[in-house]
DNA sequence: TAGCTAATTGCAAATCATTCTCATTTGCAT
DNA sequence: ATGCAAATGAGAATGATTTGCAATTAGCTA
């Protein structure tokens, strides 16, 4: 039996492992890729950063695996208005994002006040919030 | 000088013009459809509901006309995770959305509440919103 | 009311993000 | 080392939306 990943290489296959998906040279140079960014690279842009690590990866292949690992919580899938669909690494904890209008920036903030109102609306309205998303588009005041 | 609108019709002309917008036949049946929905027809749907009124409006000029009135503030462009963009006249109070995963169907409320949260949280991070978007994605209970 | 002109329209082609098809390759359990 | 299901890349397909363009029309103005 395995014993705790022993480098940054063995978390990745780890990762894909218990994702139930084949540690495959693209798949952990996708994730690698995204989990070394700290902002939220569409599939293009990721694209981009991957073929930096492994020159033969496919944006079909980003494209898949992103779902894959979308379906096993290990990542966030971002659509925000009128743009291609972000991604992000689900390790961080829950948040919501402020996107800058004059930048395209995207800021994160989390507000435990505001999922409890969310909560308790839905239940008033006989539902129960599966997931959530919040978004503020803002300018700078 | 024209006088208060007579009628239904004459208030889509009011609308329209007041956009900056000629009232032609096509627009006026769209807009007409869209205010008569009480729900949030995406494109084609419209373009259905539309059709009844008048036959002869393409798909095109429903994008166009959408898109015209939003600029002006006149409709709202709703766009939920992974399906195409639906439409609301923007004449009701401010709200935001209850998808149902299960049926599809959508539910508006409103929380005071959240709005000043959201308002408080931005403003401690140097922004201002200009809009935002609030979706909760639920399930009965 | 007729005429003018810029705005508007419909159609088809173009675009953009994303998914699918399928023949070839590869991870990994045996 | 071997076999086979899973994964890959290339390109075609899809679905939503936009755009180019020639023909039509709303709404002045005379």
């Amino acid at each position: 039996m395995a014993g705790k990943p022993q480098s940054r290489y063995d978390e990745l296959i780890e990762i894909l492992r218990a994702s139930g998906l084949k540690a495959t040279r693209q798949r952990k140079a996708v994730l690698l890729a995204l989990s070394s960014s700290d902002d939220h690279p569409d599939a293009n842009e990721l694209h981009r950063r991957t073929r930096v690590l492994d020159d033969d990866v496919s944006l079909t292949t980003i494209y898949r695996t992103m779902s894959e690992l979308e379906k096993n919580g290990v990542v966030h899938r971002l659509s925000f208005e009128g743009e291609p669909a972000r991604f992000e690494t689900a390790d961080a904890p829950h948040h919501d994002h402020i996107i800058d209008l004059d930048t395209g920036h995207v800021i994160e903030f989390q507000s435990e006040k505001i999922e409890r109102l969310q909560a308790e609306i839905a239940r008033e309205l006989g539902y129960e919030v599966v997931h959530h998303r919040l978004e503020l588009y803002c300018r700078k005041r």
